[in-house]
DNA sequence: CGATCCTATCGGAAGACACT
DNA sequence: AGTGTCTTCCGATAGGATCG
């Protein structure tokens, strides 16, 4: 039996889910939820928000994977691979990602290294949420084709710069969070932020197909209702 | 009521960046 | 080089919420 997750908080959950929603959705940094709240007459410190999403993050993010996987708000037709750069103290790491055709993000992964071993390891992970992809996109990186022939799928793999944009894009959010927060400072925080994110990405992502405006309005709010239940 | 949990906060640390 | 301003991270703890 799961207990409730806003027991002993003085906050209301509406206030909770609203400042996470703001500090991960946007590219503010953590002061600057605090006096946007302020504004609106919400006292809390920049210290409570960090508190705050890094409590509830992964718990949302969970309910939100949970429920569009029994939906199937993903297809596992094609699946695009990508790894961007990230620096944490001056050290260099990797964040996998594999986001499906209709830019969907499925998994994201922090490692130390950009090797078979890496690749592997992401591969199996995002393979055990989802099961297995018709077809897989990735960039020419070798381990890659290392990782999926010992996984025994190599012949579905498709490798070109511009088949792979739908996973490239989908870094954006990722570089201007960080040049806010002036690089991340550890690879557990990292992990916790690109999943989360992902998750929140692909909840209020509306745009997937062209909506008219009256469409855009209405699954906008749909989708905030829903946030609004979270954890409820 | 007192005992106990644990949120919310505080002050300081350390790093990145821009500027002089 | 130093200074100022921004960021997140961390250990300690006051005091509110909850339970018996």
């Amino acid at each position: 039996m799961m207990r409730n997750p806003f027991k002993y908080f003085k906050t209301s959950p509406e206030i909770i889910r609203l400042t996470v929603m703001m500090y991960v959705r946007f590219p503010l940094s953590l002061r600057n939820v605090e006096d946007l709240l302020h504004e609106r007459g919400i006292d809390i410190t920049h210290e409570t928000v960090r508190f705050w999403w890094n409590r509830f993050g992964p718990l949302f993010a969970k309910s939100i994977r949970k429920r569009r996987v029994e939906n199937r708000f993903y297809s596992n037709w094609a699946w695009h691979l990508d790894e961007v750069f990230v620096r944490i103290n001056g050290e260099l790491h990797y964040l996998w990602r594999a986001v499906d055709h209709e830019g969907e993000v499925l998994e994201a992964y922090v490692t130390k290294r950009r090797d078979r071993k890496a690749a592997l390891k992401f591969l199996r992970k995002a393979m055990k949420r989802y099961g297995r992809p018709e077809a897989i996109v990735t960039d020419k990186l070798p381990s890659y084709k290392a990782a999926m022939r010992e996984i025994g799928n190599k012949d579905c793999q498709e490798t070109g710069r511009w088949l792979n944009n739908r996973a490239e894009n989908s870094h954006q959010p990722l570089r201007r969070r960080e040049k806010v927060m002036s690089r991340f400072r550890s690879m557990r925080s990292l992990q916790k932020f690109a999943a989360f994110q992902s998750s929140i990405h692909n909840h209020f992502n509306l745009e997937r197909h062209f909506y008219r405006r009256e469409e855009f309005k209405e699954n906008r709010s749909a989708a905030l209702a829903e946030w609004r239940q979270l954890a409820a």
